[in-house]
DNA sequence: TGATCGGATGTAAACCTTTTCATTACCTAT
DNA sequence: ATAGGTAATGAAAAGGTTTACATCCGATCA
C-alpha cells in the first residue's frame, strides 16, 4: 500500500490525508488513548497509505535526546569484547536504542574526538569499557558532570560510577584454590602490566586464595602484558632464573596461551608437568591442547546488565547501585592436574 | 574558561555576545572564508567563551543527514567480525561519522528492525555484513531502492550493489595449488551449509586449482556448518566411509581447527599424516597445534574499503565500482606438509 | 557622478516533530 | 437553566541549526 514519492512523507501529509491537524497525528501515535478511536482510525489508515514514518532527527531535535548510547573501548580486537557488545546491543535495541561503537586504541586523541558526540548531543550516554574516565576536562572534575556513564569490565579507578563486571576476587581466590586442591603449593601468578587494574584484582583473589590455605604458601608474582607474547616471555624468564612454580594461574586466557605454549616447546607436558589456568574462557580456550582450564566470564550478561544500567539512569529511574558484581564459573578442562612430585629445584 | 550553565550554549548566545547575527556564527563556523577577518576572531572568542558545542541534532535535522551508518552482521561473535569493524569504524571516525552496530542474529524480525533505523532518517547509509539484502519490501525491490548500502566480505546474491571483500576463487586456488605442490593428490574440501556463498566461491577456487594440476584431480566436496563442529562432524563421517584424503582446504579457520581435532583425537598427526589448510587466519590460528596453515584475510583494509566506499557514495561522488577485490595470502605455518606415502584405501 | 558590482552581514524560512495552551462541544450537577 | 467540568482537537511555539534572499555599504568603472 504504500507509496514511494521523492521525498518521505512527514507527519502533515499525514495530517493532511486524516483531516486532522499534526497534533492530533502525532498523539494518535504518541499517546493513542488521548485521541478518539474514529479519528485515530483515520489516522492509522493515513499513515499506512503515505508510508510515514516519523523523522527521528526531528524527534530528537525536540524531545532533546538522540537514543543513542556509544561504546568506549580500548580494543575492538579484544576477545571479551564481542560477548560483551552483544548483550549491550541487545537491551539497547529492544529499549530502543543504538550502539555506537567508539575505538580509543588506548589514544588520548581519539577518545576525546569521541567525547564529541557526547557533547554535541550526538549520543545520550557512555558504557566504558576502558577503565578510565574519559579524559574530557580535568581529572578532577566532578562526577556529576558525567551522570551518564557506566563502567562495564573494566573499573574505573577512583570514581564512583555504576560498575557491572565479575567479582574478580573472588573468582581468583577460586581458581587458586582449585589449583590448591590438586596439590599444588608453588603457585605463580602471570599478571598483566601494572596499569591494570584488574590484574591487581586477580591478584588480591589469589593473594586471598593462598592465605587460607591450611599451611601458608607464598606469593609469586611474575609480570607479564596480558598477551600470549607476554605469557611466553614470563616463562622463558622463570627457566633463566631456573626457579619454577608448578602451576600457574594466569591474569588471562591469552596469557595462559602463551605460557602454555612455551611450556609445551620445551618439552614439557600440560598438565602432568605443569598445571595453567586462564581467566575469561574466551571461545578458543576450549580448542587449544590441552583445553584450557579457566574462569568463565559471564560477558554478555554484563553487557546486558550495564546498558540496563545505563538506561535506568537515562530514564530518570535514579538507581543508586553502584557495583554490580557478577558470579565467574571455574570452568574445568585438561590443563590442571595433580602436583607432579618433583625434585625441588 | 568554558562556563557550565544550566543549559549547553547555542549558537544564539554565541551571536549576542559576539554581537553578531547566529547566521554569521553559522558561517564562521562552517565558512570562514565568507566572513571578515574581524568578526571571525569575535566569533571564535565568543565560542571559546561560551563553550559552544554545535548541537548534532538540530544540524542533523537541517541538513537531512545523520552523520551514522549502520553495520549489520549477522553475528557479532563472528571471528572475522571484530578485524573489519577495526577499518570500518577508522574511516567512518575519520570522515566524521558514527558507526551503529546491528546484529540480526540471523533474525528476519531483528533485521526489519534495525531497517527503521535507515527508514527514520537515523543513519544514512549500511553496510552489509549479512551476506543478503535486508528485507525490507518485496524480494524484487529496485536496487535503486538501496543506492546507501555497500556490501563487505559477503557478497549479497544477485544484486548489483557495491562489493569489498576478498578474491575468494583466486585465494582458495592458491590454497589448493599449494597444497597440489605438497605432493597431495587427494584434497576434500570441507565446505559451509549451502546457503553461504562464499563457501561456493572457495569451491570454485579450488576446483579450479584441482582442474590446473598436471594430472586431473577428482573434486571432492565434503559438507560441514563453518563451525568447528562441523569440521569435526565431516572428519567423522570420512571415518565412517572409511574413505580418506591426504589433505584437507577448510572452508574457514574454524572448520579447520575441527579437522585437526578430530584428527588428532583419532591419533593421528598432523602434517605427518594430513593436511590441513584454514581460511580467513582468525587471530588464534597461530596459537593452535599444529599452528594453522591459511589464507589470510585483509580484514581490516576489507573494512575501509568498504566505509570509504558507502561514504563517497553518500558524498555523491558517483564512483560505479561495483566489485572491490583483495588479495588474500598464503600463511605458511605447520599444519601442512609434504602428502604421505600411504597404502591406497 | 551615477550605475554597478562585490563583499559582509542580517532576516527569516525551512528542516519535522512534540507539547502547551486555547477552543469547542458536550455532559453533569445544582 | 446555568455553571463547571471533561474530552477531543487545533493553533502555534519551541527545539537549534543552515542557507536563500535581502540589505547595506564602500569601491570600481565609465
Amino acid at each position: 500500500m504504500k507509496e514511494m514519492p521523492d521525498r518521505p512523507a512527514t507527519i502533515e501529509d499525514v495530517a493532511k490525508l486524516a483531516g486532522v491537524s499534526i497534533a492530533t497525528v502525532s498523539r494518535a501515535i504518541r499517546k493513542p488513548e488521548k485521541v478518539a478511536e474514529s479519528t485515530r482510525k483515520k489516522v492509522t489508515a493515513a499513515i499506512a497509505r503515505t508510508g510515514y514514518i516519523a523523522n527521528a532527527m526531528a524527534q530528537n531535535l525536540r524531545m532533546q535526546r538522540s537514543q543513542m548510547v556509544m561504546v568506549l573501548t580500548q580494543s575492538i580486537a579484544d576477545p571479551n569484547f564481542p560477548g560483551i557488545l552483544i548483550g549491550l546491543e541487545k537491551v539497547a535495541n529492544n529499549r530502543g536504542y543504538g550502539v555506537l561503537i567508539g575505538n580509543t586504541e588506548g589514544s588520548i586523541s581519539l577518545e576525546e574526538n569521541h567525547m564529541r558526540f557526547l557533547s554535541s548531543g550526538m549520543v545520550d550516554g557512555l558504557i566504558l569499557l576502558t577503565g578510565h574516565l574519559p579524559v574530557a576536562g580535568s581529572p578532577s572534575s566532578p562526577i556529576s558532570a558525567f551522570p551518564k556513564m557506566v563502567a562495564a569490565s573494566c573499573p574505573v579507578s577512583r570514581a564512583d560510577l555504576p560498575y557491572v563486571g565479575i567479582d574478580d576476587v573472588a573468582a581468583s581466590k577460586m581458581a587458586t584454590e582449585y589449583l590448591i586442591s590438586l596439590g599444588h603449593r608453588k603457585i605463580a601468578y602471570i599478571a598483566s602490566d601494572s596499569s591494570d587494574a584488574v590484574s591487581d584484582l586477580r591478584l588480591d583473589g589469589y593473594r586471598k586464595g593462598l592465605a587460607e590455605a591450611a599451611d601458608p604458601l607464598p606469593v609469586w608474582r611474575v609480570d607479564g602484558d596480558g598477551s600470549s607474547e607476554g605469557g611466553r616471555a614470563a616463562v622463558e624468564r622463570l627457566f633463566i632464573k631456573d626457579t619454577l612454580p608448578t602451576a600457574f594461574f594466569c591474569y588471562n586466557d591469552d596469557t595462559a596461551i602463551g605460557v602454555i605454549s612455551a611450556l609445551k616447546l620445551r618439552g614439557y607436558r600440560i598438565p602432568e608437568d605443569f598445571s595453567v589456568i586462564g581467566f575469561d574462557d574466551i571461545p578458543f580456550a576450549n580448542n587449544i591442547t590441552p583445553a584450557l582450564t579457566t574462569i568463565r566470564q559471564p560477558r554478555s550478561r554484563v553487557g546486558e546488565l550495564a546498558m540496563e544500567q545505563l538506561l535506568d539512569r537515562l530514564a530518570g529511574t535514579d538507581d543508586t547501585t553502584l557495583e554490580t558484581l557478577l558470579h565467574g564459573d571455574l570452568v574445568v578442562r585438561e590443563s590442571c592436574g595433580p602436583a607432579p612430585i618433583r625434585r625441588s629445584r
